[in-house]
DNA sequence: TTATAATGTTAGTGTTCTCTAACATTGTTC
DNA sequence: GAACAATGTTAGAGAACACTAACATTATAA
């Protein structure tokens, strides 16, 4: 199994999410979409169709293969969950959040990238929604201070 | 102000980590510590020296210049707050712990790193000690079960 | 003090990735 | 369908970084 820079996961993410709404993904769209030029994508794309990630027909669209979708969504994956973490648990706006997930998710251990889940797991699972403490300290991020005493563990 | 690539900001983080101990620093302790050979930290001091950041004559010691250590203090600086984040807070192995911090402190967003800072002081400013919400949450990570009901706001 | 080991430097190579520039194909419009 | 625009490809350059190999200096030990 090939190891994939985080450039190559760039292309293959972008891929899938660009085809989630447009059904046909060309070279300029992910040009578009990562902020470089067409013609690194095209040396991109070549690469990926050399090891099977993706089918390029020369001036066609371009297609995940089965491989190709399995690795993208893991890539995908990895970045909801950041994202998740840094928008939606540390309240950072909607484009910093997205970058900087972007930027971590070629660089963390799997075994981080679990703990994360870990966490908003058991954020979400709280029965009764959400937890007073993460309300404590969204407000704590507003206003820079603590709205009630926290409670610790009984001894 | 020049923008230093990541490989430079871990020289220089490197410096002053070892310089904390050793008192000197040479080309082959840098080596050791970040796991390159010699020539590669050659060509790395030897930069950093025509920026200005580090002193290095021929053959011998290297010292952070005084805007070297700024640098290198803030680099530094976002290193212990991301380990402490994914440590002591995930509590990840130091060695997981330690080497993605390091590779997470060049491609964060200011926003993000303060962020992390606060979420981290929203913990340790809790009046009681350990917060109740943390003891279970680290007890979750360990049997994967909530230790007892949340709490939630009154409303 | 001289031979050897340890340490450091320089030159040149390879990889990855982007870019510009020039050229090729495809699509659109009159 | 010719002209032009849009899109795509290829070649070549450059930045960043690490490496090997060869050479230079310094330290150590016989």
């Amino acid at each position: 199994m090939s190891v994939l820079t985080q450039s190559k996961e760039d292309y293959l993410e972008a891929i899938l999410v660009i085809s989630l709404e447009k059904k046909w993904v060309r070279v300029s769209d992910l040009a578009d979409y990562l902020g470089v030029k067409m013609s690194s994508v095209a040396t991109g794309v070549k690469f990926l169709a050399e090891k099977g990630l993706v089918n390029h027909e020369k001036y066609g669209y371009i297609e995940l293969t089965r491989e190709g979708v399995r690795v993208a969504k893991q890539v995908y994956a990895r970045h909801k969950t950041l994202y998740k973490f840094l928008h939606d648990f540390l309240g950072l706006s909607e484009p910093v959040a997205w970058r900087d997930a972007c930027r971590m998710e070629h660089v963390l251990d799997a075994k981080t990238m679990k703990r994360l889940l870990k966490f908003l797991e058991f954020i979400e699972t709280c029965p009764e929604g959400e937890p007073l403490w993460l309300s404590n300290f969204h407000s704590f991020l507003k206003t820079g201070k603590r709205p009630e005493p926290c409670l610790r563990r009984e001894k």
